[in-house]
DNA sequence: GCGGCAAATGACAGCGCCGTCAAAGGCTTT
DNA sequence: AAAGCCTTTGACGGCGCTGTCATTTGCCGC
């Protein structure tokens, strides 16, 4: 029986090249330990019902024959499930987005199932690419900061057993479990603060139209201002995506005949504008942002402050936590991640009128 | 033949909730829509030699049914090879690791290749074992900003086909390719414009030792202030791995003795904790602050800017474009990408003594 | 001394898909 | 009309692994 003349596994294999680059299977080790393949699964996946003798045996096998068992085959024979749940941001380099990042992958450890990550990079047709794609393979769960505006049509994804999880913005159009920051509270706080400061004129400087998140906080802010019988129509900007478009939207703000004497920064990025127009004004500006930012204390800038790694970390909590019933009944909770306001001084400069 | 007994696959699965539940297999399509899988899988593949006849029923089948391919078991049946890289990092919400990030993201796109992030939290173990996990997974590679000192267990891995691709920090006891940043050369030029500006007391706020990157940096750091016949023991500071470690370091150093007159922050992490330092220190202090961050604009401060974006698609270009030869062979080149000193004031303060 | 039980092992049939090859038909060529 | 070629289709055998079930062996109790 011990005497086969088979080949020895080592040299079955002539197309190899100079060094090794054959993976073994199963069946070599098993083979090699002259046992039957099921008996090797059992060693590598530390079943019970193995003598000692037989694990050292298909253990040395394995070691000498470099086995790595193969994680496809594996789950294919199992049943499936894929090991990751995937995250499509409109900007990794968005701290905001990295931070939500973060927290995602932060709760994610130890549960055996890895982040994997896409940038959609704010354009819908690439966003609905990539959730087909991630569906297709098979994700655990889609985790979705979504610039499209109507998301009726993912509605066949969540049918096929895939949950996709809102994050920041809420679905319209469907019924899936979201996580927001409270952006009517954030921004009605802020704005409110400026007025008790005097303010009377007092410019906001917002991202796409489009986007969800920039649609409530506009509101929250022409709601305090109309609130406070102030007019708000020549001091609000929008579609203001990033730093530098925000920072000529500001500037121009400021260059007008009756300039407001306050700026409410609608997101980190219109943040990072106002602040570079703000900067070489003549006079001082009052500024306040929305999402708080490492260093913001050091520039002493007053923000509505979010956690955006609570958000993610909630968001895959709750995609660990429920079962495989979610997909059957999205409840279409929607979880309220709350803000502060900071005070750093930026906010709190009185109305120079 | 016809009438076999058996449930139809429909009600096949009687533990399914109220919607579908069931994803159809090729199989199933192939059944309903009358044609043989191997065709059914022609037309989901848009292979050729299909009547557009027969596609047309096999895609109104699938469409029906709700057909989505399974790429496990596809990749199964093929040979292999995963479709994603994994990114291993310190920590995403480093904004310089979220760069990098970004910057392989941006690569992939369009290759039918995606990312899987995972960060380490700077801990060899879980660094190891997410190298592992990774390999397991098949990735088709690892790109790894690593922490660990020694990499020579990663041989065995390289041997199984995965190439790892180290970002930031070169290898140590292995051969592999690398994309790193000019520290040498990053470093000396902030030193020595700080001494040309009269700084004769310079210090330095670093990062953990153990810390590839940092080694080099300090080195320079060394270097130079040798070269110019400067005292450094007295005025380094190491271990200062988050703002709150690099302010309280700083702080410590100015507050002594013989304080000095000009900081370099090692990073962008200690470049944060400086400047809340020096922010109120009674008298002026010159900060350099290696790696480029938004707001130095803003805040004045000199920076040794880099490109993390351009290290992370160079590193994932390198992937995509090398064929799976690399396996047998990693050259261990190394790309080195530049560094400019960005002189926004900070860093042009004379010294006062 | 024999039934009965648990431990230990292996044969076998797939998981869902794709590659190979053979077969069938239609067309052109000589 | 025979030969040759291309298109279209399907049967079949895996990819590498695991679940199920059957088989073998050792050991208990009465």
């Amino acid at each position: 029986m011990t005497v086969a003349p088979m080949a020895t596994p080592t040299e079955a294999r002539p197309p190899g090249g100079p060094a090794g680059g054959h993976v073994p299977t199963l069946a070599e080790v098993a083979r090699a330990a002259g046992v039957s393949m099921k008996t090797a699964s059992r060693v590598i996946n530390g079943e019970r019902y193995v003598t000692a003798e037989t694990r050292d045996k298909v253990l040395k096998a394995a070691g000498e024959l470099g086995f790595v068992p193969n994680a496809l085959a594996s789950a294919l024979a199992r049943g499936m499930t894929s090991h990751s749940i995937s995250l499509i941001t409109g900007d990794l380099s968005n701290p905001f987005y990295a931070a939500i990042a973060t927290g995602v992958e932060n709760e994610l450890r130890g549960h055996d199932i890895h982040l994997t990550l896409a940038s959609s990079g704010e354009d819908d047709r690439r966003e609905v690419a990539l959730i087909e794609e991630f569906a297709l393979r098979r994700s655990r769960a889609i985790l979705l900061v979504s610039t499209v505006e109507d998301h009726s049509g993912l509605e066949t994804i969540q049918r096929r057993g895939i949950p996709i999880v809102f994050l920041d913005r809420a679905p319209s159009g469907l019924v899936a479990d979201s996580f927001v920051i409270d952006n009517s509270g954030g921004t009605r706080a802020a704005i409110e603060q400026l007025i008790s400061f005097g303010h009377r004129r007092i410019g906001y400087i917002g991202d796409y139209k489009r986007i969800q998140t920039h649609q409530t906080r506009f509101g929250a802010y022409t709601a305090a201002m109309l609130a406070a019988g102030l007019d708000w129509e020549s001091f609000a900007v929008r579609d203001a995506h990033n730093p530098d478009a925000a920072e000529s939207l500001a500037r121009e703000l400021l260059a007008s005949a009756d300039p407001p004497t306050a700026l409410f920064a609608a997101n980190n990025r219109a943040t990072v504008g106002c602040l570079r127009a703000v900067k070489d004004h003549r006079c001082p500006v009052a500024l306040i942002g929305f999402d708080d930012f490492e260093l913001a204390d050091v520039l002493g800038v007053t923000t509505v402050a979010n956690d955006p790694v609570a958000l993610g970390r909630a968001a895959a909590r709750k995609v660990l936590d429920t079962p495989v019933a979610a997909l059957a009944a999205p409840t279409g909770s929607t979880t309220v991640i709350p803000t502060t306001l900071v005070r750093r001084g930026s906010g709190e400069i009185p109305s120079a009128d």
